[in-house]
This record gives C-alpha cells, sequence and structure tokens, in this order.
DNA sequence: CGGCAGTTTGATGTTACTCAATTTAAGTGG
DNA sequence: CCACTTAAATTGAGTAACATCAAACTGCCG
C-alpha cells in the first residue's frame, strides 16, 4: 500500500534559488512561455530558516503558498500536553500545502528538519493561474491527492499495525522519495530524522523505536546512525512494513 | 480541534431523491438557472444499496462522482490480514469523496452502513461546472479541506491519544454532524455504528471498546445502544475526548 | 423454542510506556 | 589534543494499557 509512483517527482522548485538557469517547475513556467519571467519582485519570495525552526504556525493566516527548496522539512500538531503528531515530512519540491491555495490558515504547524530554503507564492497569483492553465490546476489537485492517499496510509498503519510494522512502513514509504532526490549508492540513505522524530510519527516513545531499529540492527536489516540510513536486507523490510 | 464548524450545511442533495421539490445543492443549481435543468438523464443517477453491501472498491475506476443521498455509509482499508481501517463516517449530504473529481480511483472502499440512497454525477461534467462556476469549485475545495482536516484530526487521536480519548473524540466529531441532520430532542443522537466500527476507526478491539463505553455508562457520562447514542454529560465527554 | 449477531465479563498474555541509569557522539573552549 | 558540556541513543527493571481467548448474556427474529 504504499505509495511508491511519485509521478517522477515534482519539478516546483528544486533547483531554482540563487540559480541563474533554475526553472521553479511548473509555476513558474506555466506564467508565460518565458520561466523567468516568473521571477518578478513581489509575487514570488526566497527564504531560508535554520534546523529546529518553527516556519509555520497553525491557524496562522499567509498570503503565500510555500514550496520547499532545499533541506528537509516536517508537517506537525502541537498538543498542549507536550505531545507532538508529525503528520509528514517535506523534500525538496514539496508543497507545504496545496490546501493553501484555497486557504488562509494551516490546520498544522511546520517546522524545519534541517536547514531549509524555501519559496513562497502570492496566493492571488497562483490561484488566477489555475484558473487559466491546466498544468497548474493538475499540480495542485496531484499534491492535494498525494497529502490524502499519505495520510491515510499512515492513519492505516497507526490504527492497526504494530511498532514493528509503523517503523518499517515509515521508512519504506521515505525510501523512494529520497531515492528520488539523491544518488543512493551502496543503499546509503541521507536521512536527518531523530528517533523522536519517528517516534511522534508513528505514535511511540523514542525508547521503544531505539528499541525496535536496534532490533532491525541485530537481525541485519538495517542501521541508522549518523544521519545515515543503510538497508541491508529491504526484501525483509518490506515483508514487515508492507501492509496491504 | 474538533472540527465544529460544518459550513452550516453541505447543500448537496441532501433532499434531492424521489422529490420533485429537490434541490440537489450547488452542483445542479450552477449548472443553470433552473435547478430541474441538471436532472437529465445521462450525467446524473440515482441508486440504493443495503446495509452492509459495499459500494466503492478500492483502485477500482468509476466515471462519476458520488454522493450520499440518505442514509450513514463509512469510508475504509480493508488490509489483507482481515484488520480493517475505518476513515470517515459519510453522513446524508456528503461526496464520497472530493477527489474523484479529478481522479478516475478511489484509494479506499466505501460500504453502507444503514440502508443507503447515492446520486452519481458524471465526472466531466463536474469538471466543467468547475471550470465555470465559482461555486462548485469551492464546493469541492471546501470537501476536500474538510477530508484533510479530519483525516488529520483522527490520526493525531490515533498517534498521541488513550483508549478513552480516542472513543470520546470519534464521538464528538460525530455529534455536531448527526445533529446537523437530525432533531435532537434530550441529546439523543440516532447512532447505527456497531462497536465494532468505533473499534475500526479508533484502532482498539470491539471488546475494549466495550469496556471503555461501560465505563462511560458507570459515570453516567453517556450510554450507547440500540442506535441511540444518550449524552448526559457533554462537558466531561469534551474534557475527556477535546485534544488541543 | 432455537439460532444468531452483538455485547458484556473474566482471566490471562503481550505490547509498549515510564522511569532512571549508562553509554555514545558531537561540539566547545582551553 | 584534551577536558567539559550537551543532546541523543541505549539498556534494564517495573508497570500500565490494551489484546486475546473464551464463556456467558442480551435482544431479536423466524
Amino acid at each position: 500500500m504504499i505509495v511508491h509512483s511519485e509521478k517522477a517527482l515534482p519539478s516546483i522548485c528544486v533547483t531554482c534559488p540563487h540559480r541563474e538557469t533554475g526553472l521553479c517547475g511548473t509555476l513558474l513556467e506555466s506564467s508565460s512561455g518565458d520561466p523567468k519571467a516568473g521571477h518578478q519582485p513581489g509575487w514570488q519570495h526566497f527564504g531560508t530558516a535554520r534546523a529546529g525552526e518553527q516556519i509555520v504556525v497553525r491557524n496562522q493566516a499567509y498570503n503565500d503558498v510555500f514550496v520547499l527548496c532545499a533541506g528537509w522539512a516536517f508537517r506537525y500538531v502541537q498538543l498542549s500536553d507536550g505531545h507532538r503528531q508529525i503528520l509528514k515530512f517535506l523534500l525538496p519540491g514539496d508543497i507545504f500545502s496545496a490546501i493553501a491555495v484555497f486557504e488562509e490558515t494551516f490546520h498544522f504547524s511546520i517546522k524545519a528538519l534541517t536547514d531549509v530554503q524555501l519559496s513562497g507564492f502570492a496566493r492571488t497569483e497562483i490561484r488566477a493561474k489555475c484558473a487559466v492553465s491546466p498544468d497548474v490546476r493538475s499540480a495542485v489537485a496531484d499534491s492535494c491527492i498525494s497529502d490524502n492517499r499519505y495520510t491515510t496510509e499512515l492513519l492505516t498503519s497507526l490504527g492497526q499495525r504494530s511498532a514493528e510494522e509503523r517503523i518499517a512502513h515509515l521508512l519504506l514509504s521515505l525510501l523512494p522519495r529520497i531515492a528520488a532526490r539523491n544518488v543512493i549508492r551502496e543503499q546509503r540513505y541521507p536521512f536527518p530524522l531523530r528517533q523522536q522524530h519517528i517516534a511522534d510519527t508513528v505514535g511511540l516513545t523514542s525508547v521503544h523505536v531505539s528499541r525496535i531499529l536496534g532490533l532491525f540492527r541485530e537481525r541485519r536489516i538495517l542501521t541508522l546512525s549518523e544521519g545515515v540510513l543503510q538497508v541491508f536486507n529491504l526484501p525483509e523490510l518490506e515483508r514487515i512494513g508492507l501492509l496491504s
């Protein structure tokens, strides 16, 4: 049930910041024949944030639709008792939330996991483009759909699966997304999550996550340390985590 | 964090079937000045299903966008080992899935909880209307947004909350939706879910759900039997289930 | 009356949490 | 390069929450 097909890659903004040649993906391309025409000041901005910094505050109003250009971030909900549910990890090219095209406020917060670069596009502009360009429309719709699908999978994982299965499933869901953005050699994936992040995603404590990862290591399935996830036995990992 | 604001009521199709006067909501209204003009054969169909019947099969292609007209249904994912995750309960007026406007296949199944009546609108027609009418566009967007929001809440509930809290939260999320469609006297809500449905929604066993409901009954918070949910102590239920 | 689906209850088992101590890793400043 | 500090990961022991299994009970319908 893992969503493997990431539709090639979201072509939005992956390479744009600080590059003369950057085509800023569907959004900019669609605005006119010339990609650069999109880079008018006033409706598009670049920004950066340090690791750990909160970028988006839940229920606060924003006039921009944001896209992550570099680094990792994550959507989450912070509860009053200190608990935190992480909803999704964002990788370069991901829209913070496709819903932002229609709504001013987010129903989750967003925090930078690593140092990040991001772009903001004025909502009014995007809506205008949406009305005109089928490409933009379908880019937004696709993002909405894949969000929905992913959330559903995670929900199913939390509701019906054991700790091992949830963690395996989470890792499996991230592998293709990482691979789409990095050259992977010897099954070594750049992986900036702390065990606490995994715990907050799959609804376990970091202590328990540590134990499960220890098990995976003992069984020579994978190791996770120093920001690198190395997978030794992918079939076994899939056997554990590929719910269907 | 409960989504209390249901935007009055989705006005789509609540009253349409078998009624001369039925205005079939935004979709039909928008098509022309005359609501009845929408009721052309060929692009709109009515249907019924018996309680327990599966209406939509996951990953199967449909040409219609469905709306529930009467009765209850639910979205779910059936796993190979017999586990089932229920994603959302559908009440009269609910679109089966707003995503269906953009995609042919559903990433979940749908089953009738009670006997139901439903309408199908040809996707091509809806897309055409979408392009033309801002009302239809925003109706679809709203449904997409509220789906996303609801799924996120349930996810957070499963990931971070105890059995009591999850069940209380689920009930609280249903109350206003039921109240928007029924006259409620003495806090008695029509409530067709079996304990197994609750269990499959919040990721518990039906045995455990029974125990928790027993506790709630002992503490005079609520009773649930014979298709009726009666709430005695709403503030207490909210104290338990209103995560924030 | 018997049968069936759903609920309740009890006894027991397992999973995952909590608390706390220890180890490891990564800086930081001398 | 080495103490010192700090965040993260690991480990162990005890506990709480929830699952599992099985039996009994309820209401309903033929």
